[in-house]
RNA sequence: GUGUUCGUAGCUCAGCUGGAUAGAGCAACGGCCUUCUAAGCCGUGGGUCGGGGGUUCGAAUCCCUUCGAGCACGCCA
C-alpha cells in the first residue's frame, strides 16, 4: 500500500497543476509545528520565485483548491506561504484501517530481488566474547532483519578471526606447556586424536598469556610468528590443532549468541579463505596489480580525488604470511563465487574504516568484485564506560558478556518480583526478556556510528525511553485485549471508527508514520530510526491509554473501535521490536 | 604532521537531503493510583545548537575559518 505522505502529496500536486504551477512543489512533509497542523506543503515558497509571485497568494490558491477534498479535514495558507494540512477522521479511519489488513502494516518490499552477504559479529576463536562485541552482534541481527522484511535476501556470516597471529599464539604456548602432544612431533604420521586437548576454559586463558607473553619476549613472539606462517602453510598437526580450536570455539560462541537472541547462516571464518590466497596472489602478480614493496606484497588502491595518502593494500607480508587484507580479499572471492551477492554489508568497528577502503577499492580494481556490486562499511562506535573511555570493568579488565547478561538478569527478576506475583519460574524468564531489550534498546537507539556510553545503571533504571518502557506498554495492550476476550468479545470482529478525541487521532497519525519510518531505517541502515519511531508510537498509546478507559466504554461499537486500534498498535510494536531483535513478554 | 568523525539543556542523546517557537529521557521541583499494570500520565524550571564569518526571504542543518575532543594512518586484527 502507498505511503500516506504520498497520498497525501499526490492531492496537493494536483492541486498545483490545477492552478497551472509545475506539481513537484506540491511535496509534503511531516509537520514540524504539531500544534497548528498534521501535515505541510512548503512548496509554494520554492514556487513562488519561479513563477515570481507572492508565495502567500499561491498557497491561498492551493488551499482554497483543497479544502473542499474530503481526505482534509482542514487546510490553511498561512504566511509567508507554508500550507498547514490536517486529515479527515474518515479518511484516517480508511487509512489505519487498511494498515491493519495487512500483514507489514503497511510497509511494502523492494521491488528488485537483491542477495545481501551481511559480515557481522566478528568474534575471535579462543577468546570469550566481551562487551566489545555486543554492538556488532546487536546492530547486525537488527540490521539482517530490517533487509529481510523488506524483501532481500540476506545471508549473514558471522567471519571468524581465526587465521592471524592469534592461532599462532595459542599454539606456542599450548606447545611450550605441553611439548609432548602428537601434534608438535613433526615425525607424526598417524591420524589425530578427535579430542581437543583443552577446553573452553583453559583455551580463553592460554591466549591472554600467549599475548602478554609475546609483547615482553621477543624470542616467544618470533616463535609464535614462524607458527603463524606455518599453519598458514598447513603444517599438518597445527592444522589439527586449528580445528580442535575452531570447534571448541564456536560450540560455545553459538550458546552465547543465542542467548543474545543472534543467529548467523554461515559459521565461515578467516580461515575458509585460506584455499583461494594463492591463486589470488598469483593472479594479481600476473595481471600487474601487485608488487614488491619493502619486501611485502602490495596493490595500489590510491585515486586521483584522494585528498590524503590512502596506503597500498598490503597481500602478503614480508615472511610470505597473509594479513587481513587478505584473508578479507580472499573471503570476497568465495562470497562472490558460492553466493553472489549484489551487496556485502560489513558491521564492524568503525576504527576499520582505513582498512575497507582499502579492501573495497582493491577488489573493485582487481576484478574480485564486478564493478556494479556494492561493498558497504557500516562502521559503529565505541561502547564507552561512564567516565567517556571504553568500558571496563571495576577493575579496569574487560566484561565478558556472560557476566554483564547475568547481572543484568538478576537485577530485573528481583524488580519484578517486587512488582508481581509471578512464579519464580516465570519471573526469570520475564526478567531475561526484559533485560535483554533494555540492553540492546540502549544500544540501538543511538546512532550506530557514534560512540556510546554504556552505562549500567540507566540501562536497568528502566525509565524513560528505554527498551523496558516499549515492552512495558506491550504489556498493559495485551492485558486489555485478554480482558476483553474474556468478557466473551472477538477482537476480529472489531471495526474501527473515526476518531473523535485527540488522543484517539495522535495515536493513528502514528501509526500512519510506521512505513516510512522502517523505509529510512531500511535505506540508511539505522535501526535507531526504529527505536525512535516506537517510542514516539509508545507515547501517543499511553497517553490515550490514560485518558480512555476502555473496558469501561459502554458504546460497544466505540470501544471495539478502541480494542481494534490498540490490537493494530500491538502488532506495529511487536512487528518493530522483532526488527530490533527483541521481543515483548504476556506480563511484566 | 595528514586525514577523518564529532562538539546541541547539569548528564545521556534525537533533530542535520535548509523552513515557523531547537526536541526527548535522566537528574531537580510540583501534581495524579477505591476504576484496563504508577516500569505510567500531566505540569514547572533549564539552551548565545563550541566561537567567528558567509550563502539564503529563512541556517543547529550548506560553505569557509577558528578553538576543542575522539579515532585512523604498510608488514597486529
Amino acid at each position: 500500500m502507498n505511503k500516506i505522505l504520498d497520498v497525501i502529496s499526490e492531492e496537493v500536486q494536483k492541486a498545483f497543476e490545477k492552478k497551472g504551477y509545475d506539481p513537484k512543489y506540491g511535496k509534503v512533509g511531516l509537520s514540524n509545528r504539531p500544534d497548528l497542523c498534521e501535515y505541510q506543503c512548503n512548496g509554494a515558497m520554492a514556487c513562488a520565485k519561479v513563477y515570481k509571485k507572492a508565495p502567500f497568494m499561491i498557497s491561498d490558491e492551493i488551499a482554497e483548491e483543497l479544502n473542499s477534498n474530503t481526505m482534509f479535514e482542514s487546510v490553511v495558507s498561512v504566511k509567508p506561504g507554508f500550507l498547514n494540512i490536517k486529515l479527515s477522521g474518515a479518511f484516517l479511519n480508511d487509512y489505519v484501517t487498511k494498515m491493519g489488513e495487512d500483514s507489514k502494516y503497511g510497509v511494502s518490499e523492494v521491488e528488485e530481488d537483491r542477495t545481501v552477504m551481511l559480515d557481522f559479529g566478528g568474534p575471535n576463536v579462543a577468546k570469550p566474547l566481551h562487551v566489545g562485541h555486543l554492538r556488532s552482534a546487536i546492530i547486525g541481527e537488527s540490521v539482517k532483519r530490517i533487509l529481510r522484511f523488506k524483501g532481500d535476501k540476506v545471508i549473514g556470516d558471522v567471519h571468524l578471526g581465526d587465521w592471524g597471529l592469534q592461532m599462532g599464539l595459542i599454539i606456542t604456548e599450548l606447545k611450550s606447556r605441553k611439548p609432548e602432544l602428537v601434534y608438535f612431533d613433526d615425525s607424526y604420521m598417524g591420524e589425530y586424536p578427535t579430542e581437543a586437548p583443552f577446553t573452553i576454559a583453559e583455551l580463553e586463558e592460554i591466549y591472554p598469556t600467549a599475548s602478554a607473553k609475546s609483547k615482553e619476549d621477543v624470542s616467544y613472539k618470533e616463535e609464535a610468528l614462524k607458527a603463524t606462517v606455518e599453519v598458514q602453510k598447513g603444517k599438518p598437526g597445527y592444522r589439527a590443532l586449528l580445528n580442535h580450536i575452531l570447534n571448541v570455539s564456536v560450540t560455545d560462541l553459538k550458546k552465547n549468541y543465542e542467548n543474545l537472541g543472534v543467529s548467523f547462516d554461515l559459521w565461515k571464518g578467516e580461515s575458509d579463505a585460506d584455499p583461494y590466497i594463492p591463486d589470488m596472489v598469483k593472479k594479481m602478480r600476473d595481471e600487474g596489480f601487485a608488487y614488491e614493496s619493502d619486501g611485502a606484497l602490495v596493490v595500489d588502491v590510491k585515486e586521483e580525488s584522494d585528498t590524503k595518502e590512502i596506503p597500498p593494500c598490503m597481500i602478503l607480508k614480508s615472511d610470505g604470511a597473509a594479513l587481513y587484507d587478505t584473508t578479507d580479499l580472499a573471503t570476497l572471492i568465495w562470497r562472490m563465487n558460492d553466493y553472489n551477492p549484489d551487496e556485502v554489508i560489513y558491521v564492524v568497528d568503525k576504527r576499520q574504516e582505513l582498512h575497507f577502503i582499502q579492501v573495497f577499492r582493491c577488489a573493485k580494481k582487481t576484478g574480485i568484485v564486478p564493478a556494479d556490486k556494492k561493498l558497504t562499511f557500516l562502521g559503529f562506535g565505541t561502547m564507552n564506560g561512564k567516565d567517556g573511555k571504553p568500558f571496563k570493568t571495576r577493575e579496569g579488565g574487560v566484561m565478558r558478556l556472560e557476566h554483564l547478561l547475568t547481572s543484568i538478569n538478576e537485577e530485573m527478576a528481583a524488580k519484578i518480583a517486587d512488582n508481581n506475583t509471578m512464579s519464580k519460574d516465570e519471573a526469570e524468564k520475564t526478567a531475561k526478556i526484559v533485560a535483554l531489550a533494555a540492553i540492546k534498546y540502549g544500544d540501538l537507539s543511538n546512532q550506530a556510528s557514534k560512540d556510546y556510553v554504556f552505562d549500567i545503571d540507566r540501562f536497568t533504571s528502566f525509565e524513560g525511553n528505554t527498551g523496558p518502557y516499549i515492552l512495558y506498554t506491550i504489556v498493559r495492550i495485551k492485558s486489555i485485549l485478554a480482558k476483553y476476550k474474556e468478557s466473551g468479545k472477538n477482537i476480529a470482529n472489531c471495526k474501527l471508527l473515526a476518531p473523535k478525541k485527540d488522543s484517539e487521532k495522535e495515536l493513528m497519525l502514528a501509526l500512519t508514520k510506521y512505513a516510512p519510518a522502517i523505509d529510512s531505517a531500511y535505506e540508511e541502515l539505522a535501526p535507531h530510526k526504529i527505536c525512535a519511531y516506537i517510542y514516539e508510537l509508545s507515547n501517543a498509546l499511553n497517553h490515550f491509554y490514560h485518558e480512555t478507559k476502555i473496558m469501561g466504554e459502554e458504546d460497544a461499537d466505540r470501544q471495539a473501535s478502541y480494542v481494534k486500534l490498540l490490537d493494530i498498535t500491538r502488532g506495529v510494536l511487536e512487528q518493530a521490536i522483532d526488527l530490533l531483535g527483541f521481543e515483548a513478554p504476556e506480563r511484566m
